[in-house]
RNA sequence: CGGGAUGUAGCGUAGCCCGGUUAUCGCGCCUGGUUUGGGACCAGGAGGUCGCAAGUUCGAAUCUUGCCAUCCCGACCA
């Protein structure tokens, strides 16, 4: 039968978790929280880790790869850090299993085993990629250290949901370090900048750019910039953070290079990360009813041609025609897929790639052919027009372009009719059960945002950077403030 | 981790309260045929550790206990 979705307005999670499983992106797995990356998923991933780590490479990063497990005491060397992820950490005790000699067929940890230090499965790393840096550097001449690494992490989350929040997942972890406090403050605000263009042109979602609370910084930060980013329910999603990072790190593993003037000085630190997390932003910032949504510029097939025919002979002219089209959008760079599979019908696979958001359907007859024409439907708008088949190619090429501008102009959109100014903590507590963000002033202590988020579940999500200055009073304390920030429900 | 719910074929389900032949139905799958412009139809067929494990019983999908996983609500969360 269909598959059907949970609409949106009837249960916003659910509808989520249907495109997730019957979009084929992700299914659950046998371990708890933990989710399989299907194939469709996956190459929706690679599309965006590919265009990242180009970003990453022309802004003069390399990659590099460091070990899954991390000795205890180098992950408690950075006490903040440690602190502020200890709750969270998978850690292991143990290197070997052995018959259970009481029942036969299973395995028992065995107790002579243990393992003389604990080693914690990485819930990121700066813990043993300072401690490797300590070796790497010594003089001002080895900085900038400008290191990437693509990596799955662990952190033993209470409660799961696919994409958004697992006990594992994929991303990417830059760190880097430089020689002033200068540069790697620029370093933190260029790869900030370097994700909202990403997200922005590429994925199609609009962010702010902003500064987190003291609260919501990164453990072991001075500072951490985000973009967030506002779902169709209104509540905002992280999409990637950037932190400056001091010389926090580089004291605890003491970190330290010699300067042109021959003294010993600490180096100065950044790291940064996205994660598979953004498809979870991905989905909840464009799809509808129907299904996914993708932005054509990282959708995995861009293009699926369905035929319509009837019987061998007509398949055969159909497909003949059909394959020449493919072969024209090919070699323009388009991931186009000819599906004339026989075992649906076109009007199942229409439903089907539309569950999967493919942006542009092309459907080709009989009929088309002997007028020289094709259909084409967009996957954002559900438009269909038909063209003629010599124009095609271009038709196809702009509307590729169309599309990713349209999402993004419509999230856009969105996100405007869902960002509200208020100066009544009433009316803000109104403001927030509609969903959205809401600019308001603060007085910038952490206890006024403790005691808002207690009320109300809303926390900063940013201090906007390029938010005015304008003097006001603290919705909450009345306090002076200088500034309006964005408050909102979180994912 | 607390409260609630769920788990029967790839998917969706009936049966469970009140234990008793060969576990129901639909979709999907396989074979053959007719079809194909928005989720086709006919005929035949295959497919099951009833989430897992103990227990009660002559007998367990059904009753009991424990465990596992998922969903919702909370707590937690960079």
């Amino acid at each position: 039968m269909s598959k059907e979705i949970t609409s949106r307005n009837e249960d916003y999670s659910q509808w989520y978790n249907d495109l997730v499983l019957k979009g084929g992106l992700a299914d659950y797995s046998a371990v708890r929280g933990c989710m399989v990356i299907k194939p469709y998923g996956y190459a929706l991933w690679e599309n965006m880790r590919d265009v990242l780590d180009k970003m990453f490479k022309d802004t003069g990063h390399v990659n590099a790869y460091f070990p899954l497990f991390i000795p205890k005491s180098l992950f408690e060397a950075e006490e903040k850090n440690a602190e502020g992820f200890a709750k969270e950490c998978a850690i292991v005790t143990h290197y070997r299993l052995k018959t259970d000699t009481e029942n036969k067929g299973k395995l028992i940890v065995d107790p002579e085993a243990k393992l003389e230090e604990e080693l914690i499965v990485r819930p990121t790393s700066e813990a043993i990629i300072w401690n490797t840096y300590k070796d790497w550097i010594q003089s001002y001449r080895d900085l900038p250290l400008l290191i990437n690494q693509w990596a799955n992490v662990v952190r033993w989350e209470m409660r799961t949901r696919l994409f958004l929040r697992t006990a594992e997942f994929l991303w990417q972890e830059g760190h880097t370090a430089h020689a002033t406090k200068q540069e790697a403050m620029e370093e933190t605000e260029k790869m900030l900048n370097v994700y909202a263009d990403f997200v922005e042109n590429y994925m199609a979602v609009p962010v702010i750019k902003g500064i987190k609370s003291a609260n919501e910084r990164f453990a072991g930060a001075d500072e951490t910039y985000c973009i967030e980013a506002m779902m169709q329910d209104g509540k905002a999603l992280q999409a990637g953070t950037s932190h400056f990072l001091g010389q926090n790190f580089a004291k605890a593993f003491n970190v330290q290079f010699m300067n042109k003037e021959n003294k010993l000085e600490y180096v100065w630190a950044t790291s940064w990360g996205v994660s598979t997390r953004l498809i979870g932003a991905l989905i909840m910032a464009h799809s509808d009813d129907n299904g996914l949504v993708l932005p054509p510029k990282i959708a995995p097939l861009q293009v699926v041609i369905v035929p319509i025919y009837k019987g061998e002979e007509s398949k055969k002219t159909v497909d003949e025609k059909a394959l020449e089209i493919v072969g024209n959008l090919k070699s323009k760079g388009i991931r186009v897929k000819y599906d004339n599979s026989d075992n649906s019908r076109p009007g199942w696979k229409f439903a089907e790639y539309e569950l999967k958001g493919v942006p542009v359907r092309m459907a080709l007859g009989l009929r088309d052919i002997e007028n020289n024409v094709v259909e084409i439907a967009r996957r954002d708008t559900k438009e269909k027009i038909s063209v003629s088949i010599d124009k095609s190619v271009e038709t196809v090429e702009s509307l590729l372009i169309e599309i990713q501008n349209n999402i993004f102009e419509k999230a856009l959109k969105f996100r405007a009719d869902n960002t509200y100014t208020t100066d009544s903590y009433e009316e803000f507590k109104q403001l927030l059960d509609k969903g959205g963000f809401i600019l308001a002033h603060w007085d910038g202590t952490p206890e006024t945002e403790e005691a808002i988020k207690e009320d109300t579940k809303a926390t900063i999500r940013c201090i906007p950077l390029d938010g005015k200055i304008e003097p006001g009073i603290c919705i909450y304390s009345g306090k002076p403030s200088s500034q309006r920030v964005i408050f909102a429900r979180a994912y």
